[in-house]
DNA sequence: AGAAATGATGCGGGATCACGCAAGACGAAC
DNA sequence: GTTCGTCTTGCGTGATCCCGCATCATTTCT
């Protein structure tokens, strides 16, 4: 068995390699990639079949390797190895996650015992293993109970990308209203309205404060937004 | 001479012990916090005077702790590693430094070297030692050129806290027109406006579009965010 | 099948925002 | 002292936003 790991950080790569070997002798070769572009080349040369990878890498994350990678070979297994349970980055790999993928999520704040079940776990018997506090993040994004749904996320996104209301009508092909509607419900959900209802004078922009609060709680992140930005400029050109 | 680390990381907690071990033979004690809130405990109660602190914990950011820790004792040096050298860190930290406060801002992809160097500089002779690469961001941040200005940069925060025109003149003591002076200032700074004159669509929402792109170019992160949003609800309340 | 819920769309109005124009305030340069 | 540049403020306008009210269409429940 080979194990290809992607990660930034030289000290966490030399604490998975450390942890790999002790966790799995079976696995005969480690290949190492700092960044998310050589983590995908080393994939493709290699045909890596197991892959260990970080989330928040400075030169090409983690999501964006792991589309790529999962769309030339979508029985791959991957572990992501992440320090945070940010609502978009649980999102953001729910949205890749090939049909009957074995994947796995663990913070890196795991015990080092979690992490060696994880990669027994994920790479010899092709489980799903997800870290407990990731679980919760996900159940919360998919009930609708106090989360947001995908049609309060997708204009989310648009309004942090600053697009207005007409932009975004015309790229979701939606009327004017719709747009609007949406925006409400997602004011709604995030709990933004107008404070001091006692004067005229609403201290919010509710827009931008929509953005604000879900960017506080994590909904959305320099990462996603990274990624969202692209899609819009690809979908800007074309239009 | 008595260290303190201040790291959320176990890793990068054991990699500096290490390294000041290697660095500092005249070091006898080694105290270690893994978030802010401990780390102002035991600052306190060592008085510590040497302190190695990361920028982003979950529980409390670095800044945040330096700045107690420097309110109670403007002596204290501190060394701050961190992964990024995101403009709203490094103005966090310039914002909160006392005058003639040893201090320095070492990146986490340093080499050990350079690590090791930075320890005995400012911890043995008392100088400011801030990362090549931190340099710059700094020169940016005070050079008006392309960068973003003081008056520029407090505008930004409020309107990424989602604020309306009206509650920035109330809370920044302006009137309604000089807000949206500044907000102007700020979109030609940031390069914002409304594409596509052709028609008369303007595809942007100028205000959310400036906040977008503030983010992505890292003028402002969730950490810088999260202090602003501390200030703004402490302003809200007794006003 | 009929009723109820959910979502898309149109209309309209009041509030906010973006911004040109211009007048006064203040300090720096000459 | 005059002139210039920068900053603040007021007024006014057109575009955009927020949102209540109301009409259909589609789904879902009974």
């Amino acid at each position: 068995m080979k194990i290809l790991l992607v990660e930034d950080d030289p000290l966490h790569r030399s604490y998975l390699r450390e942890a790999v070997n002790a966790a799995l002798p079976e696995c005969h070769a480690i290949f190492e990639a700092d960044n998310g572009i050589v983590g995908e080349r080393m994939a493709r040369d290699h045909k890596s079949a197991h892959i260990i990878m970080d989330l928040q890498m400075q030169t090409r994350n983690g999501i964006e390797a792991a589309r790529t990678i999962w769309k030339e070979r979508p029985d791959t297994r991957i572990l992501f190895w992440s320090n945070y349970s940010d609502e978009a980055y649980v999102r953001g790999v729910a949205r890749i996650v090939p049909d009957g993928a074995a994947f796995g999520y663990v913070l890196k704040s795991a015990s080092e015992e979690r992490l060696k079940l994880a990669l027994r776990s994920i790479f010899i018997e092709a489980q799903c293993v997800i870290d407990r506090e990731v679980r919760g993040m996900q159940q919360k994004s998919l009930g609708q109970a106090k989360g947001v749904n995908d049609i309060e996320y997708e204009i989310l996104i648009d309004i942090a990308l600053g697009l207005t209301d007409r932009a975004i009508a015309a790229r979701r092909n939606l009327s004017l209203r719709s747009v609007q509607n949406r925006l409400q419900q997602l004011y709604e959900k995030l709990g933004v309205y107008q404070t001091s209802q006692d004067g005229h004078d609403g201290r919010f922009n509710l827009r931008a404060r929509a953005v604000a609060v879900a960017f506080m709680r994590k909904l959305i992140n320099y990462n996603g937004l990274e990624r969202s930005e692209a899609e819009l400029s690809e979908w800007l050109n074309t239009n």
